[in-house]
DNA sequence: CAATTAAAAAACAATCCTGTATGTTTTGGT
DNA sequence: ACCAAAACATACAGGATTGTTTTTTAATTG
């Protein structure tokens, strides 16, 4: 965040809101910074000071708005809760299912989409706050509804997605958790060696995994 | 580790090696308690003071044993990494596998032990430094070659487990990667509703995929 | 344009942590 | 029993971080 000038007589606003504009623009650069924080120095090591060198802000403007650092911290999640269900959304929207069929590239593109989530910067600085949270009764508190909030979402996408299973909860609940379980399993896994390979082929074989599921769903219906 | 006396004249041993032997002890107590702290408080929480509080052992007397917090927490991981070899080693061992036939319960119970090491507490503390390790570099070169040493461990293990396999590497990695990343994903998955019901199916569903990973390595070595 | 309020910056005090330095006790050898 | 060395404990200095207070600057209102 440079420094921001009033635009002064001949501008479009004549002051009216002028400080309030800019004060929320402060507010949502000071967020990202934190978020940016998480992501190059984790959450232990996202001070207050960082967050407001990342913002070009001085830490005492920072305290104007954000009267503590668990505030801004807060806010910073609240803030990227927000961003990663847009994400998903956006991620999710881009999956190619013209004809509506349940074809293997349908579920091989939403594999693919759920592969890509799990490696936006987001997921890393949410992962960071959740790493953090299991020693945090404080933030874990804080991080529960967020939680429920992504599981119903991936449950209410995965049922429009895939209509045909939506009276079937139990196989359309354990398709869900083979990709989330596994696809953050591999996000979480810095140091494998191979990766980009192993990937490849997990993918591949999860959307096998997923049509069989689906087959089995259908089975179960029809008995 | 409470406090030590020195076995009198009438003990085993006579002042020979006592002194070492004391040491050690007191070495050992203070890499398990900077364990239990990355358990407890996580890795950036885990201060020398605590750790010493942990141990009961004054900081100045730690420092001597250890001159650095790095010294310690370096020493403690590679505690921790012969500790979880050897877990690994044990929990294998116990796999009942009576005929050496590839019984879908031999399967079963192998995936139920890769779930059992990912619950230990050492998964959760080696966990801790892994994430650690994302955002300092020191610490990710520090962890390379143990992680290598795990993926090697895996790899040897499931070879010598499944030794109809050992001639289709590519099948088995994609077994091993199928168990490890789906084990380490609901692993770290905490707050996740209804976790237990989850898990027991995703268990059951992974048995089933690595006998069809079976099936397909074979059909593919008869080709 | 002056006065009032909000925003931003700077300075300060309190706490915590690390590393070191110093002092005390215990052990091993003679 | 005595000395030297190791082990253990306490105390202190420097740096970092948080939250508060004070000062300065900018914006809004009458």
């Amino acid at each position: 965040m440079g420094k921001l000038e009033k635009p002064l007589k001949n501008g479009v606003r004549k002051g009216l809101g002028w400080q309030a504009e800019k004060s929320t623009l402060m507010q949502v650069a000071i967020l990202e910074s934190a978020i940016d924080c998480f992501i190059d120095l984790g959450y232990a090591n996202t001070t207050t000071a960082k967050i407001a060198e990342y913002a070009q802000v001085s830490r005492g403007a920072m305290m104007h708005h954000f009267p503590s650092r668990l505030r801004v911290l807060q806010a910073a999640i609240e803030y990227l809760h927000k961003k990663r269900l847009e994400e998903y959304d956006t991620l999710m929207a881009n999956i190619d299912a013209p004809d509506r069929a349940l074809s293997r590239a349908v579920f091989y593109e939403s594999v693919q989409m759920a592969w890509r989530y799990a490696n936006l910067p987001s997921f890393t600085a949410y992962q960071e706050i959740l790493a953090a949270s299991r020693t945090d009764r404080e933030l874990a508190e804080f991080m529960a509804p967020v939680e429920r909030d992504f599981e119903n979402q991936y449950r209410e996408h995965a049922k429009s997605m895939f209509p045909h299973w939506s009276d079937l909860g139990q196989y359309l609940d354990l398709a869900i958790d083979v990709v989330v379980f596994t696809t953050q399993g591999m996000a979480l896994s810095h140091m494998v060696q191979n990766k980009e390979a192993r990937v490849d082929k997990m993918l591949e074989f999860i959307t096998d995994q997923l049509q069989l599921i689906y087959s089995s769903a259908v089975e179960g219906r029809v008995e």
